[in-house]
Parts: structure tokens; sequence; C-alpha cells
DNA sequence: CGATTGACGACTGTCGACAGCTTGAAACCT
DNA sequence: AGGTTTCAAGCTGTCGACAGTCGTCAATCG
């Protein structure tokens, strides 16, 4: 975790000084979500500081950090934990998810037009083609962009903000089954039927639609950690 | 800022060791919603630190959590502002606690029994006595108690963490118009309205009587902002 | 032999310090 | 005067250190 500046002389490198905060921060979201920590696995700030190369403030602030993303929970004198998630809070996860994409298909569909049809369906060709060949984790990915495309097409940016919040416990719950979906022609197929509910302009149908997508992924999920 | 145990002999006191950043976040978050700080002004770790008599760790750490909780904002290398909402960003946090209630009652109507209901008609007594003479920041706890309590009786506990990320938000929001809603008497009525709404166990009638009671509160508040 | 106590090691909470960046203003040039 | 450069002050990001607390395990007592 040394910091390479790496920049070449000639280019106009757009400078990142990403401070270390983030860094270690993306190397705790990645090692939780990769599995290469226990769920309610103690971690130790030294060590991980060590490990690191780093000193514990910076540690510190990224754990802060992701215990607000619900990656990690922490107990005064005692440090921070990688959260595990029972059946019931996974369940909650999916219902939370489900009522805030819910909302923004009501709002989007209201301001729906050929531009934002154009851009998601763009989204699921991608999808379609990182179904074959592409890692899983790609697959979760592509996913969940479409589904910040939809909420963020809706204008609300708190709403937004509340899905990228749970979009992180998201990528949890998914890990935590090792696998994605069952089938990835189904999937991008319910992706389609979501497209032209909104583009049938009819909000019943939008909710018909986003109710059968997301409980099919929930039941997947909460199937996958009963097996696990 | 000491810390005062002041445990009698007799009882068996829990006692709680608070640490130095939940104060400093307490103490912040009453500076910021009681409008000791400008919106938008620029924060000093510094000089935070020295007023407070601590170090500035803890208070990086309590200005993080307050992040979170988007009463704060912070630059790279220039610190934390004080967050400012404009009429946009209001509407926002209002439109994502209507979506948030809306699935609360949802769920909760089809769990509804009397000892929540009990439990509901007692909290809208309390707010009703404390409609009268009672400090405004009062009346706001006593209302968001309320709606509090209807989100945890739908049984999501995401929904109600949710829940209570924006109930900061929403303080600051009532805060930045300086008065709480127009009518005392009339907010209650309203209450009154949900519990029926929620009794009569027509999700239909649930729905309309949230979404009249927020758009209400919304409405009122974009209005104060727009004046102030 | 089981329960309690005490000591030890490890770790968190907090602190003060230093380097590098940001900012505002003085000094300078045109 | 208007714009640019330089400079100093203040601040953030990061670090290492210390004190108090928690968990563990062995020694002690009933």
């Amino acid at each position: 975790m040394s910091t390479t500046p790496s920049n070449a002389l000639g280019g106009a490198v757009i400078i990142q000084q990403r401070n270390l905060v983030e860094q270690v921060a993306d190397y705790l979201t990645q090692a939780i979500i990769g599995q290469r920590f226990a769920p309610g696995e103690r971690l130790s700030e030294m060590q991980l500081a060590r490990d690191l190369g780093v000193s514990r403030a910076p540690v510190r602030e990224a754990a802060r950090l992701l215990e607000s993303r619900g990656l990690l929970v922490s107990q005064p004198r005692r440090g921070f934990f990688v959260r595990a998630l029972d059946t019931g809070e996974l369940s909650d996860v999916f219902d939370l998810r489900l009522c805030l994409e819910r909302h923004a298909l009501a709002r989007l569909v209201t301001v729906f037009d050929a531009e934002k049809e154009l851009a998601l369906r763009r989204q699921v060709d991608i999808m379609c083609n990182a179904a074959t060949g592409d890692s899983d984790s790609r697959k979760i990915e592509e996913d969940l962009s479409f589904h910040r495309m939809l909420i963020a097409y809706a204008g609300n940016r708190r709403l937004l903000k509340a899905f990228d919040d749970i979009s992180h416990e998201l990528r949890l719950c998914i890990a935590l089954i090792g696998k994605t979906h069952a089938d990835p022609d189904s999937i991008a197929t319910s992706h389609w039927a979501l497209l032209d509910a909104l583009a049938s302009g009819d909000p019943a149908r939008c909710r018909e639609a986003i109710d059968y997508h997301i409980g099919v992924a929930r039941d997947y999920v909460v199937k996958g950690i009963g097996e696990a």
C-alpha cells in the first residue's frame, strides 16, 4: 500500500491523490465481499495497519466508513467485526431495495423518454454480453449499474444516496451465497421486461415488473443463504 | 466535556462510558440543528478541538459520523462544511421519507393489532399534550418518535435504519425554517387520521393518509425555505 | 475439582507532532 | 489600476506514542 505517483513526464495525467483512507476502504471492501474475511471475524486495527504499511488513523477512518455502509460493525473498546447477515436481515435488505426501486420507477415513468430508454437498453445489452464469460463480480457490477441508472433517472439524489448505501450490503449479500443469479438469460429477460413496462407508461405494470424482478432476486439469495 | 459518572451507591447504575466521539458528535449535532453554525460554514478541526478541549482525532471521527448522517459535507484537504440544503434537496428528503413511510405502512397494516394501536395512540396523546407550551424541539422529537414507532412496528430493521439516517436531515430541514408546523392541532388530527386508516385495515386508505400527512409537512417546509 | 482472583498481553481511545497542501494577501510587474 | 507571482500562515492528512481497558490464562482458595 505504498503511494505510487507513477506519473510519466509527458502525459497530463489526472493526478488522483487518493488519500489513504479511500485506499484502505477499497482494500477492506474488496476483502470483505471477496470473502477473504470470515463473517463475524474481528479485525485488528494494529494488524491491518501493519499489514498495509500505514498508521492506525486511516485504518480507523476507513473502518468507520465501512461501518456506515453496513459492511462492518463496531463494539466500543473491542473494535470492528465483519458484518454477519442472517436470513432475516438479508430479507430486510431486499425489502428496502424493493421499497426504493418501486418509488423510483413510479417517479421515472412520469418523465420517461427516448433518451433514457436508449441509455438503459444499452446497459442491458452490456449485461447480456457480460453474461457469458465475464467474472461474477463484473456481472454484479453491471447489474447494479443498471438499477443505479434507473434510480438516478428518477431525479431524486437523496433516493440515489439511499440506494448507494444499501448497494454495498447487496454486494455482501450476493457474495455470501457465492454465486450470482441462477440463469444469466432469465435475468437479462427480466430487465427487458422492466424496460417494456416503463415504455408502456403504465405505473401498475412497472410495479408488477419490479416486484417480480426483485422478488426473484431475493428468493434466490435467501434460498442460497439457507443452503450455505 | 468532563466524564461525570455520578452514580449513587445504592443503584445498580448502568455505567455508560460515553467516549469523546459521541460527545463531540452530540455537541456538533445540537450546534448545527440549533443554527449556531451558518449553513455552508467551514468548520476547523483545530479550532473545534481547542474549543472543546480535546484532540483532533475524536473531532475528526465525529465529523465523519455527521457526514454520513448528512449534516456535514467534506472536501479533501479543505475540511468539513455545514450542510446547506436548497429547495430541491429538501424536497428530495421528504420524497424519500414518503417512500419509506408508505412502505412501512403497507407492511404494518398487515400485522396491525390492538397492542400496537394502543402504543401509537399513547404517543399521539403525548404529542397533543406537548403541542401547547413545550419547546419546538420537544414537539419535533415527539413527532419523529411517532413516525419511528410506525416504522419500527413494520418489522424491517434496515428500513428503520434508513429512516434514522434521514431523520437527522429532517431535523435540519425543520430547523432551517425556524418553526415547526403551522397549527399544532391540525398536525395532531392528521396523526389520528393515520391511526384510523391503519385500524381500518385498508391499504389504500393508509396510503392516502400518509401521502396527505407527509405532503402537508413537505409543502410547509418547502414554503418556509422559500421565504427564508 | 470447580470457582474466583490476579497478572499479563494485546488492543482501543486519545493525544501531540510533523510534512505537505490550501488560501489569502502582500509584493511585484505591466 | 489590473493582473500575476511569491510568501507566510493555517489547516488537513498521517504518524508514532501512551494510558486505560478488555480478554485470557494461570495461580489461589473454598
